[in-house]
DNA sequence: TATGTAACGAACTTTTTTGTTCGTAGATTT
DNA sequence: AAATCTACGAACAAAAAAGTTCGTTACATA
């Protein structure tokens, strides 16, 4: 596996090279959020438990930059925008749920039951 | 998505999960290298460029323990080891290959033709 | 006797990735 | 007049990941 750089960025191998588009703590989240609808910047926000401005609006701008997602700015006031999936972003997606599943059997393998985990959260969230 | 906690490892979704577990920048290499044939310490670490002993080691303690990879020692003088890919493992290389795949489509996308890159870099190790 | 070998451990430094805090716009509501 | 809304930028701080350097064992060969 050679090094290779592209735009200033080191990659060993193409499994890298991909992982350096989608890794990372945020991409995945944002990504999967719009697989079915678009989201405006605020709801992301809100709906990604723990993301700060900074990361959000950082891994906006790197989907973007790396065509995975598009941007709609709406003029209003306050201004505010959407996000959805490009073609590109779609195609990630199917990758995505291919890991996702894979993630799914190994927990299960470790006797974690994301499921009931989930509910839990939620649960969490309104008692807060 | 909930976070969850599992032996002190905090992981947001499911594809965090298998990231936490074959990402970072040298499981991957490790991993292909033993799709199809086992390799000894001082092979591994004279295929992959770069890698440092301390992360080979680091590497391949956490492959290990997470089950993907096995370890035989030779008690010989010096003593050696081999290290082989469990059924696991295996598993884990399906899903590394899907990823590289995608990884080798997107290179080519950008006009980045890899097997020529490894050519190249064959050729450079030979002139040094 | 010095050097080499295979496979490490430990201490420490650097780099990369994340997170925190503060400030901006311009119209609208309290 | 002060506070709210949306979508940011910038400076700085902390945490996580990767890399560097040095030392070890115990026999074998130059």
């Amino acid at each position: 596996m050679p090094d290779v750089t592209v735009k200033n960025e080191i990659f060993y191998n193409p499994v890298d090279f991909v992982l350096k588009k989608i890794g990372g703590t945020w991409k995945i989240p944002v990504l999967w959020r719009l697989r079915k609808k678009v989201f405006r910047y605020t709801e992301l926000q809100k709906d990604i438990p723990h993301i700060s401005q900074k990361m959000l609006t950082q891994t906006l701008r790197e989907l973007e930059a790396e065509g995975f997602i598009s941007k709609k700015i709406f003029a209003t006031v306050p201004p505010h925008t959407e996000y959805a999936l490009t073609e590109e972003g779609t195609k990630a997606i199917g990758i995505i749920e291919i890991i996702r599943n894979y993630g799914l059997e190994l927990m299960k393998k470790e006797g974690i039951d994301y499921e009931e985990l989930i509910k839990a959260e939620l649960k969490t969230k309104k008692e807060n």
